[in-house]
DNA sequence: AATATATATTTGTACGTACAAGTTTGCTAA
DNA sequence: TTAGCAAACTTGTACGTACAAATATATATT
């Protein structure tokens, strides 16, 4: 395991801290003169942590008083749900794996090209189906290359842990990627998982999502009922 | 007006130059040592600089290679149109503003609550219908807080400009902000202004936008058809 | 000519200093 | 008690140095 450069180890360790909720919404950091004396760095250092948090939206930095703790961002593009009439809060959003991970052979993902490695290591495929209070509202199809997983058949996919599972054990960042929207009226397949009528307005996500692994992207293609939910997403 | 500093100033300049074509998607930007020289600042400067194209989305950096250009990043949030069928390219999008701008009084701005600040002063309001080809596609509803925007009603709101406009005259750069998305019917006034049947499905944003300026925000509701065009945006 | 090696170039990390600018705090004087 | 002011604190800007790591280029060797 490669010794991480010390900027990027404070920046994790700040990062726990306020998504442990030890620093929380509205608390100040430390100062920067302090996180130096304390962590043993320059204050240069201590700055270009400060930075990432900031761009990453835990932070907000203010001249003359100091680093306010924003909060834990919202999900990569748009992954949060939000109520439209009242808070989602403690709603229970369940999630259900439709049949197991597989690996299985691939010419296309959605409106995406492949690169020719893509195709000859095939992907692994899974869908999903989350319900909000029983309701159905997400239903979703995540397409990865079949290279570096070992194990992800095996894994528990549930619906937050799947970026940071990549992360921990596979060292997999998602740096960013492209989404296309569409409003589109419910096909018979959709019309079942949702138990709605045809013609019912469903939103669909089609998205490809950067790694820092060159040439590693993932598929995934979202089908979303908004009828009480709008899809929430920060910027 | 207030001097710039000097890594912002370097940045808007590089900027320009990736814009206006000067330095080209795959081309190689100076080095870091050649724009500290040739601009009279220290390499520390340049990397500030660098590094705000790099989270812009501008330039990628490689180690022992050099400042590759990206090109011109994609709107922030959702605000790129793309064809799902061929490349949007040099497809004609016209913009047509529904009445003038206009100052007018508000209570709630769409699903957000404002301030009592916000509600005093009011809003500069103005709805626009932007076609592709000739078929309307999006229908947008803009409303602004009635502060610091002198002569803003007679001013051309053409659809590119709109930020820069904001960024140049009136010193307000969009910071952020959040949306909620929703595939619903057209309603009424959809359908007369898309020229589409009852219960076609729509796409429909509610954005709030932050600015740099402290309670100025800039809301706006979007409706879209995708029949032919996905809402694409990067992340 | 092809390969291996050394050199130069370029970005990454990390340290340091100094001062400016905005905010908070505490003190002093009215 | 209040108001004003000075000091302390905190972040912003900008300069500098040094070395590490990755890439590109030139050189030498086979």
């Amino acid at each position: 395991m490669a010794e991480l450069p010390e900027h990027k180890k404070l920046y994790e360790a700040l990062r726990r801290l306020i998504s442990d909720g030890v620093y929380a919404e509205g608390d100040l950091l430390p100062s920067e003169n302090e996180l130096s004396s304390v962590h043993g760095v320059a204050r240069h250092t201590v700055r270009k942590a400060l930075d990432r948090l900031v761009v990453d939206g835990y932070i907000l930095k203010h001249q003359g008083k100091g680093s306010v703790v924003k909060g834990v961002p919202k999900g990569i593009g748009i992954l949060s749900l939000m109520s439209t009439t009242s808070a989602v809060g403690d709603n229970i959003l369940t999630t259900k794996i439709i049949g197991r991970p597989e690996v299985r052979a691939w010419k296309e993902a959605f409106t995406f090209e492949l690169s020719d490695v893509e195709k000859e290591v095939g992907c692994i495929y899974f869908e999903r189906l989350r319900s909000l209070n029983g309701k159905p509202v997400f239903y979703d199809i995540t397409m990865l290359p079949n290279l570096n997983f070992p194990r992800f058949t095996s894994l528990n996919l549930e619906n937050k842990s799947l970026f940071d599972v990549l992360r921990t054990k596979y060292q997999i960042e998602v740096t960013g990627g492209v989404q296309q929207i569409f409003a589109i009226k419910a096909d018979a397949k959709l019309q079942e998982h949702f138990r709605v009528r045809p013609g019912h307005p469903v939103l669909r996500l089609n998205r490809k999502l950067n790694t820092n692994k060159m040439g590693v992207y993932i598929y995934s293609q979202v089908f979303c009922i908004t009828d009480e939910l709008g899809l929430s997403g920060t910027f």
